[in-house]
RNA sequence: GCCCCUGUGGCGGAAUGGUAGACGCGGCAGACUCAAAAUCUGUUGUCCGCAAGGGCGUGUUGGUUCGAGUCCGACCAGGGGCACCA
């Protein structure tokens, strides 16, 4: 029995490959293109199992569009620049710049070995100069046409290490590593103005029909459009007011306070005066910035002791509050609390004993019982106790609200996105320099575009807290460029978003002088097939969209979207391991012992058993890559990632899943070396006459065509891999006295490599070259599927009575439908279901089912 | 708190409103073997039954329909997102 020789064939098919530049393309107008991404990894280390089903997928596409004859485009790259290289730098003394290109030069290595068909010339690092000196110079347009500007705003500031900290880096309000408490603080930042294409990006969201429900929805409610009214409320007793923005100003009836941020200018003018509004803010600091938190959070406030006027009624005074759940960044910071028609302010009111006035009656409810009890109403109806709103519908309150609040000159309608500018700041080292210098006399001065790039320094040291930039010796200081006299650069570099923002334009024309070639833009973009993690749903993807607008706003391209489709996988989990003392531990850690129990392999020490989730490091419930690739070889791994759950779900690796794989290929690997009967040559025309057994099996191989392509253009891989599953099996049982069984075999055969191949290129190339092919498989065309072997002339139906299954009937396709009647009713489990009773009805749904009623 | 998704055998999962459990993993039985591994064959939702056959089954609970895993309502459970991780 012969042995698939895993080793041997991968390195000499993928050698062919390269010796072919099979995955070399240029823009060819004479046929039609299609450009494969997956989302381009971070350089962490080493690819883990993740990554590869990632890739797989994508590579399954662009190797399947390739067979029907696309110009494909599939680069690869890296996301180089991030945070991971300067924690590193802190913790093994290694240069953020060397713990990278090493990392990227394994990972390269290893996604190599896997198979995938990248053209590798199209290779980019985003931490090369020649990379992100296209990026600054994008960042001087922007500025130039008003898409970049710079503005303060809040922070998460970890005092010990100096440095800014993501909401994810602050744990009950200290930070992650110093464990400091954390400060809200002000920091004058960078800004790209996406909110100059709010409504175009969320307008736009409907064309993108090729995207998940999911992932449209989540930038939906991310740019978060409202429609309301911005007013303001007087002062008693001064001259000043707040401004206030409410998407139910029809409610203002039911008003009983007004809430103001935290951070709003009000608030720190009472911290000023009462020290236990200033120890309100203090408190609210520690929360930090996430929304979800302080959504989650009690509601608090504070009374800063000044009232506020109603706008309607000159005599009806609010107290004004400092609140936890006002943020500053959304509307403008203030708002006023409606406690019959908001959860918050019900909450709120209820803590802090203010009035609740119920002011939209619910369909069918009297007014006179109508109490609001646990819960805010927040649904239709009509508007009472309220004056000149009564009896309006919410919709139309609405209108003549704001009607009425322009009348008096203190409001207007105004639509509000939650959709915030983003802040492209980082005070890190490890990321692109914004390219600005900072003068005395001058102000902020662009770098002369003859000046860049600006490159990092390389001679810089993690020792002390804080950016190292920052605290460089000579870096920073230069000339300003306008007056000549000294000044300092901007030490803070950008969020590593603005890079994965547009690489996939740089892949058209990776070693162009300029950040992209106009011609190859036109041809390869947009991107056809994205793919990647959902957990890029809104950030990465909505930034790229807005890089798109913005770059074609500044002449460098015309194009709104990039990503015409998009598919978002799943997660690789696995099930973790603790030792009694609650370690975690590797998989290779344990083994099951003979009674079932899990053990440790050193000591035989009892193992808990935990779920499934998502493999990482700090549980250990990780596999490596290479014992697998080693052992069974990348096919196998390619394969059982995508053979075992739908390619959006999570999947779970196990063991005895690849295991299973493996025995499939070297089950394929004998259908084809040792087969049942005698195949004739390649190219040998069909014979005259074929025994129906085998002409079960033709058929068999031509529906499994037709569907694995269906499955394959659905991204249903897990289902095209089970129907190539069937067609093996169906070849193994083909009977090798049949006559043409031989010709049959070869058929099926030859279907099953070509039907692999996106997926198992090697072991394909090799089953190809075993059936007597001389031109490689990667050079030849997907399979037909003969519409003709597709029907079969017999169907089986399914007879019911009363809609329970009694029986099955063979009939021939679209026989009589009086004659199916009578076959069925004749049936004897028919005429025992129906104990006697007549028919009273005969559903038949033609080459189905026939449900007999009773 | 707000928004969203998912619940099907021991497990991963199939199923245009039409034969629930394809395909695989695991289990059980057998063949080959001195033995094991590898491989192959059969079997495997559950309950009753010697069998033929039948009852029950897609988180719970109502509804629509000749017919519901699939559509609608309520509930329960698990998961995800909510602006400096990438």
């Amino acid at each position: 029995m012969s042995r698939y020789n895993v080793r041997e064939n991968e390195d000499k098919w993928r050698a062919a490959w390269t010796e072919r530049a099979a995955f070399a393309v240029t823009e060819d107008s004479a046929r039609p293109k299609y450009y494969v991404l997956e989302m381009f990894p971070y350089p962490s280390g080493r690819l883990h199992v993740g990554h590869v089903r990632n890739y797989t997928m994508g590579d399954v596409l662009a190797r399947y569009k390739r067979a029907r004859g696309f110009n494909v485009l599939h680069p690869m790259g890296w996301d180089a620049f991030g945070l991971p290289a300067e924690n590193a730098a802190i913790a093994s003394k290694v240069h953020p710049a060397t713990w990278t290109y090493e990392n990227i030069a394994v990972m390269r290595d290893q996604l190599r070995r896997m198979g995938i068909a990248y053209d590798w010339n199209r290779e980019i690092a985003t931490c090369h100069p020649e990379y992100y000196r296209h990026e600054q110079k994008m960042f001087l347009d922007f500025l130039q046409a008003g898409l970049a500007y710079r503005k303060e705003s809040w922070v998460n500031w970890d005092p010990v290490e100096n440095t800014v900290l993501a909401n994810e880096q602050v744990i009950d309000g200290r930070g992650w590593r110093s464990g400091a408490a954390v400060e809200r603080r002000r920091l004058s930042q960078w800004f790209f103005k996406i909110t100059e294409f709010a409504d175009d990006l969320l307008a736009a969201i409907k064309t993108l029909d090729r995207w998940p429900e999911r992932v449209r929805l989540m930038q939906e409610n991310w740019i978060g459009r409202s429609e309301g009214a911005r007013f303001r409320f007087e002062l008693a007793g001064r001259d000043d007011g707040v401004e206030v923005y409410s998407t139910r100003p029809d409610t203002l009836f039911g008003a009983s306070f007004v809430a103001v941020s935290p951070n709003h200018p009000l608030a720190e003018e009472a911290a000023r005066k009462d020290p236990a509004v200033a120890a309100f803010i203090q408190e609210c600091s520690r929360l930090g910035t996430s929304e979800a938190v302080i959504e989650a959070a009690e509601k608090l406030g504070c009374d800063t002791g000044l009232k506020a006027i109603h706008p309607f009624d000159s005599s009806w005074e609010l107290p004004v509050y400092v609140a936890n759940f006002v943020l500053m960044e959304y509307g403008t910071g203030a708002i006023f609390g409606c406690p019959s028609g908001d959860q918050r302010d019900l909450d709120f009111a209820r803590k802090y004993g203010l009035p609740i006035i119920p002011v939209v009656l619910p369909p069918g409810e009297d007014p006179a019982s109508f109490a609001i009890g646990e819960e805010a109403y927040t649904g239709p109806g009509t508007l009472y106790n309220s004056r000149f709103l009564d009896g309006f519908e919410v919709t139309e309150a609405k209108r003549r609200a704001i009607a009425e609040l322009e009348r008096l000159g203190c409001g207007s309608g105004e639509v509000q996105f939650r959709l915030r500018d983003w802040g492209v700041s980082r005070q890190r080292y490890w990321g692109c320099p914004i390219p600005i210098i900072h003068c005395e006399s001058c102000g902020t001065v662009p770098v002369p575009e003859a000046d860049l790039p600006v490159r990092l320094p390389e001679d810089v040291s993690f020792d002390k807290p804080g950016n190292p930039l920052d605290h460089h010796p000579t870096w920073k200081h230069v000339a300003c460029p306008s007056c000549g006299r000294p000044a300092r650069r901007e030490t803070d570099t950008f969020d590593t978003f603005v890079e994965s923002s547009w690489y996939f334009l740089r892949f058209c024309s990776a070693r162009d002088d300029h950040a992209f070639d106009r011609k190859a833009v036109d041809y390869w973009m947009p991107v056809d097939q994205y793919i990647g993690g959902v957990e890029h749903a809104v950030l990465h993807l909505l930034y790229s969209r807005f890089f798109m607008r913005a770059l074609s706003r500044c002449g460098y391209a015309d194009m709104a979207e990039p990503f015409a489709g998009l598919f978002t996988q799943g997660m690789v989990c696995h099930e973790t391991y603790q030792d009694p003392e609650g370690k975690w531990l590797f998989p290779e850690e344990i083994r099951r012992a003979d009674g079932g129990a899990v053990v440790t392999v050193e000591g035989e020490r009892p193992v808990s058993v935990g779920r499934s989730e998502k493999m990482s490091k700090s549980k250990k419930n990780v596999v490596g890559l290479e014992a697998i690739v080693e052992g069974f070889g990348a096919d196998t791994a390619r394969l059982f990632l995508l053979s075992d759950s739908p390619p959006e779900r999570d999947l779970e690796w196990t063991d005895g899943g690849a295991e299973g794989v493996w025995r499939f290929i070297n089950r394929v690997w004998r259908l084809v070396t040792e087969p049942s009967v005698a195949l004739p040559p390649a190219g040998t025309a069909r014979p005259e006459r074929i025994d129906p057994a085998a002409d079960g099996v033709l058929r068999l191989v031509h529906k499994t065509i037709h569907a694995v392509t269906d499955d394959l253009e659905g991204f249903r891989f897990n289902k095209a891999v089970a129907r190539i599953r069937e067609l093996v099996n169906g070849l193994g049982e083909l009977d090798p006295a049949a006559e043409g069984a031989g010709w049959v075999l070869r058929r099926g055969c030859e279907a099953a490599a070509q039907l692999l191949a996106p997926m198992t290129p090697h072991l394909s190339e090799a089953l190809w070259k075993e059936l007597g092919h001389d031109p490689l498989l990667v050079d030849t065309p997907w399979p037909e599927a003969d519409a003709a072997l597709l029907v079969d002339d017999m169907v089986t139906l399914a007879v019911q009575v009363n809609g329970k299954l009694r029986g099955t009937l063979d009939m021939p396709r679209d026989a009589d439908r009086g004659l199916i009647e009578k076959a069925a009713l004749d049936l004897p489990a028919v005429l025992r279901a129906a104990e006697g009773k007549p028919p009273r009805k005969v559903v038949v749904v033609p080459n189905r089912i026939v449900n007999v009623v009773v």
